[in-house]
This record gives structure tokens, sequence and C-alpha cells, in this order.
DNA sequence: GACCTTACCTTTCCTTTGGAAACTAAGACA
DNA sequence: TGTCTTAGTTTCCAAAGGAAAGGTAAGGTC
């Protein structure tokens, strides 16, 4: 069912293509510093389990030689479910071997009692199977529950998760006892590093961060190749770097953090103190930046330095190539956006401004397909 | 000459030696998860080779079975001398494959000059080996040269050095054809990292921080057992983290630096600023704080609060089970260290305060003993 | 059109590596 | 002296991937 019982080079170039794409085996050999026997002898075996497929030629031919014949992952090989739990909803998406989604679906959650959450995910995911027509109980792969907080993904244990008001809950085994399928669970923000490691802006990158910006303000490190976790559960915690000198107090009860200045709460707190009005929405509070309020504007403006900063602490530690800034807020980027690069580029160290920022809108379902990456990653990179 | 021709089990069982002392064969075994089989078959040739050798008997006499027999690292089988280099000096020990020093020795530079540094670095490499007693040329194993900076090892250049002003000099190279050994060249704080990683506070841990305070203040990241080096040669650059909310300007231009505040420069500085007294020394500062001046004292308390904002960001974003502080100035320490760990404590995210906090005294020539640990590693930890 | 060249892919053979398991070794104890 | 227990060794074997030769499919050339 797994790549686990294949020889460690089999997954070797099963990753390989899942990164690139098609590639021809002599092209595989070449990237993956096996010799071209070596990727045939493992590679066939993938092809008779379905996994792999041969699918045509190159479109650049080159002049002499054999032509090549490209091999690629059968994405629909297996199928995954990713499930995001917040304190309001449940996200759901059912996706494919590369994270593609194929459905997508939101639950609102009435409790927060653990065994009423259980049953909700196990609901959805019938659903998503059944919109995605679905009917044996074998060909959903696995599921992959991500939430935010403290989570063991090893052990499969929510160890805290302040939203839910959860304390060492063992989702994993729940859910799976729930729903029928393989279950791993792991924190929402390194779901979506998981996800963008092997799928999206970080692919092929030995060391990146995802910095997620919105509600909460978190960051997902990707060292090496390898998404940190922390020795007590905690990293990637930029949404508490003390980096502002702003006096506002932030949930966690200091002053001074990226969070209390620059989360979708705390702009909008910001916004009504500005213009007086203790009713105005975050969506108001955009508006009238847009309409060129400049009390307003300097809050988005504060915000996006603080978040540069952030940035520039997260390049100046740990220098990734690549940060990749998403966030629920896209229709309000280009109020952040030169303070953030601006704040970025004053404060980062030396050759760390050659740090690459890219900017990633962050759809609803992207969350849940980090779950389903988590789930897919046990099937072609098992036993980390 | 080194463990690369030994198959990966050699080096894994040697590694293991280095870092918990002698032990038995079957324990070996046990903590890398070999058979007995293998540990023995890997055992052989390093101890033909004067790798390892038998040291007798555990101390713990067990009760039944047969008496286990001790084997441990042969220190003495290979030397190295370590260099690191200032813009003022050069400080060299000579140290064996644990990276105990056995000769240490200073010597000021004249000259910035490239070949005028490297002809002192090989003459302090001979001096070395004259107090070491070695008069064979083929006996020392090895150089490791640190230096501050952008520092590429695997190029074996020198990107930056701003103490030197240098730029792209191919360091190992000269240091090489000059001294006549095996060298390599590592940035300063990396090379103590990897020394702490193998010998030190650091040892055992999977992540760890090393953060060090004196004239400048950095930091090296040891990350799932590697130490990382930043995609652009920038990481652990503490020093510049923007946490301060104090308006002095740091020599990289910016406002809020750490080392801004907690350099010892900066803590001069702003001594004098306190007493009125333009020549004040740190020696003076640190004894009119121990005397009870509230000014300098409170100097002294900026200064820890600003560290301990930095090592919070380090706990928040990496999570590392340990950071280990330590600097030139450990004289100074009871001024620091508790504002240190309240503002540690105040900022850590969570279960980042769980992180140790373990402080070490720097003496000289263990910057040093940092460049033989990183050319110890290139025999014992081959081509990673 | 026969032949060459080139590069891709496959096959065969072989080395390396480390596990399984039987075997030997050494001390304690009855 | 035999037995028990744990340490260490040896033998055998299977897995994995490299080396290198061979087969294959295209274009190019005389």
């Amino acid at each position: 069912m797994t790549l686990a019982d294949q020889p460690p080079a089999a997954a070797l170039v099963f990753q390989t293509l899942l990164q690139h794409g098609p590639l021809s085996r002599a092209e595989i050999g070449r990237r993956t510093g096996l010799t071209p026997g070596a990727v045939t002898k493992v590679a066939t075996p993938l092809m008779v389990d379905g996994w792999i497929t041969e699918v045509g030629r190159p479109t650049t031919e080159r002049a002499s030689g054999r032509p090549a014949t490209l091999i690629a992952v059968r994405a629909e090989r297996a199928l995954f479910a990713g499930v995001k739990v917040t304190g309001e909803e449940l996200i759901g998406v059912l996706a494919d071997l590369t994270a593609r989604p194929l459905a997508a679906s939101r639950v609102r959650l009435d409790s927060r009692d653990v065994g009423t959450v259980v049953l909700a995910i196990a609901r959805l995911v019938d659903e998503l199977r059944a919109m995605a027509g679905l009917t044996q109980v074998d060909t959903l792969h696995g599921i992959g529950v991500t939430i935010s907080g403290d989570v063991d993904s090893r052990l499969g244990t929510v160890q805290y998760s302040p939203f839910l008001d959860w304390r060492r809950v063992p989702l994993a085994q729940l859910v799976e006892t729930a729903a029928g399928a393989p279950t791993v669970i792991e924190n929402d923000v390194r779901a979506l590093t998981v996800a963008e490691q092997w799928f999206g802006a970080g692919a092929g990158l030995s060391t990146f961060a995802l910095v997620t910006v919105g509600a909460g303000i978190g960051a997902g490190l990707s060292i090496g190749g390898r998404v940190v976790s922390g020795a007590h559960g905690v990293a990637g915690e930029v949404g508490h770097l003390p980096v502002s000198c702003v006096d506002r107090i932030c949930t966690c009860g200091n002053t001074g953090c990226v969070e209390a200045v620059a989360s979708t709460h705390a702009i909008t707190e910001q916004a009504r103190q500005a213009t007086g009005n203790a009713r105005l929405t975050m969506e108001e509070a955009v508006r009238l930046a847009h309409a060129g309020d400049p009390e307003v504007r300097a809050v988005f403006a504060g915000a996006g330095r603080a978040v540069g900063l952030a940035l520039a602490c997260v390049a100046n530690l740990i220098g990734p190539e690549r940060i990749i800034i998403s966030g629920e807020g896209v229709a309000s980027y280009d109020l952040f956006a030169d303070h953030i690069r601006q704040s970025f580029v004053d404060h980062a160290f030396g050759a760390a401004v050659d740090c690459d920022l890219v900017v990633r809108p962050l759809p609803f379902e992207e969350w849940a397909r980090g779950g389903a990456a988590v789930a897919a990653q046990r099937v072609f990179a098992p036993a980390k």
C-alpha cells in the first residue's frame, strides 16, 4: 500500500517525479545521482503497482540519440482527505497524491467537544468521498487532520489546542476509528509548509519559511528539507516575536508581539480606535484604507512594518532561500506589501536581504490541503 | 586516513563513542540500532587502524553474564590545529580527535594583508606543532581555520570578512599550501557550534542554539543534528534582530539591534554616557556596576533584557532543546543573568520557556578549538 | 538504403552492507 | 561441574545499487 516496502531508491525516484513532474529515466538518474540501471530497476515495480506511468515523449526533441520516454506520477493512484479543524468550523478537501483538491467542503461546528468534533470529521470525510464519487471503503488511502496549537504528530495526539481548549487528545486514533482510514494529525502551519515543500513555492528548495498572516500570525520552517517541529512542540512562532515597540498588549500577555499589531483582530481594533467607530469591521477598514483614510492607512502600514520585522528575524536567524507570505487577507495585501518589503530590507542583515519574498494567496481550502499533503507524505516519504 | 573508506556503520559507531565515551559493543548496538554482529564487524578494522581501542571493564559490574569489554576512541590517533583569525590576532590550539586542546598560543597580527595572515597562520601551526613535540610532517591530520563573516566552507573561501576587509579569498587552499596540511575553513560561530555539538553542552541534542555575547553577538544553530549555514551564508545573526526599542544606532545602520545595546562596545558607550566619563572602560563599568552604581547597573540590565529577547526569538522560532549562552564577559554575567532569564521567560511563547538556558564560559582558546572540531569532523563525519 | 552516431534504456554480474542466527566466551552460581 | 546469562564472533544470506556490456530507437551521412 505504501512505498515503504520498496528500496530507498524507489522513494527517491518517486519524490523526484512528484516535485519536478514528468522526467525521463535518464534525467531522473542525473538528478538523483542514481545510475540509469538503478532507475529502471526501481521504476519497474512502481509502474507495475500503478504508482507511475509512461506519459510519452518530451516536447523538446533532441537532434540525436534514442528519444527519451517520460514517466510521471499517477496522482490518482491514491486519494487522501485533509481536514483543518478550527474553533468554529471544519474545512475539508479530498485530494490526490499531489495534494491537488478534487472536492472541498466546509462544516460549521456547534460544539468543541471532542466526540462531536470527531464525528463531524468522519461525516465530512464521508461527504467528500461522496462528492468525489467514491464508494468503496478502501479507496481512501489516508486522512490528515490539522489543527493549530501543540500537536505531536508522532504520537498522534493534540497536546494543547487553545481554540478548542483540548489537552492531550489522541485525535489520530479517534478519527481513524470513526472514519475508517489511516489518520495522521499535524499542526496546521506545519502541514501547510509540508504542502508547499512538496507541491508549492518551496518545492526544490532546501530551506524556506512559510509565514501566514491572518487571525494569527505563524510560520513553518523547512530547513534542510525537513519541517522543524521544535523540541517542545513550539517552532515558527513569529507571531510572538517581540519586535514591535508599540505598547498594545497581545493575547499572550506581552507587549511588542507582531500579532498584537498585525493580526486581523489587532488591525480591526486599531482601526476602530483611529476612526472612533467601535463597530468597524476588517472589511470596512480595508475599504477606508483603499479610499485613502490616512489614519487607517497608518494602521496597515504599522502592521506591515511589524510583519517585515518578523520576516527579517526569520531571515537573519535561519537564512532561508525564500520566504512565502501567505494569508487570508489577500485583498488587503497592497496595503501592507510595500511596508513589509521595506522593513524587511531595512532589517535583514547582510546577504539575508537576498532572500526571496513571495506572496501567495491562501484560499480557504488551502489549509485543508496541508492535511492531505501530510497524509500523502506518509505514503511517499515513509519513516522519517 | 579518514573513515570515509569505511562503511557507514563504522562512522556511526565511531561517532557514538565520541559523544558518549567508552561503551561496550553490545551497548553501542543498542544505541545505534545495529546488530551486535555488525558492531563487531565494523569495529575490528577501526581497532586495527588504531582509531579505537579496548579500555577495560565497566565499573558497574553486572551480576550475571559475560562481562562487557569497553571500547573507546583513541583521541591521540589524529591531531588537528585550530586557528581563529580576528582583525587583531590569531588564536591557535593543537587538539586531538575529541578537540581537547594540547597546546594553545596567540599571535598578534601586524597586517591584514592576505599573504601576511596566511604566513602567520602557517607559522602559528608550526609553533603549535613544536609545543606539542611533533616533528614529522604527517602527524598533523588537518587544520581548521575559523573567521567571522561570510565563509563558504564547501568552496573553502572567505566570501566577505568585515574585520579583515577580505572578499572572496580562497583561504583554505592558501593555508593548505603554506602549512602543508589539509585545511578547512568555517565561520567562527558555526565552528564553535560544531564543537559544542560533538563535545560540549550540545552533545546528544538534536536541536540547540549557541549564543555568543561579546564584541559581537552571534549564534550558531544546530537543527536536527546539522549546523545551519543559511542559503546566502547568513544564519544565526541574533545580533541584528530588531528587538530593542532603544534608539541607539547599530554598526549595521539600524536601530533596535541587540548588538546596539548589548555588545561590549555598546555597553561601554552607554556606561560612558551614563557616568559622563568619556574614558570609561568595560572593566571599570563592570566594577562600577558591582559597586552598585544604579545608572551603570541599568545599562547592564538593558543589555541583559535585549539578549533575553534575542533568546526568546530563537526559542520561539526554532524551538531548541537548549540554548547555550557563551561569551567573553563571564566576569560580568551576574550583572546580566537575571535580566536575560527574566526577559526570556517573559517573551518565550508557550512551551518554548521549557528551553534549557545554559551559561558557559568562553576562554580565549575555545574559539580556536572550534576550528579543530571542524577539521576533526572531516575525519569522522565525512561527506555531509 | 546500409551504416554510423548518439543517447536512452535494460540486463547481467558483482560488490558492499548489514541483518539473522548459530556459536563461542567468560563469569556467577548452584 | 553443569547451567544460566550476557558479551562478543562467525557464518551465511538477502537487499541494494553500481559497473559495464548490450539492446534499442531515432537522426545523419555517404
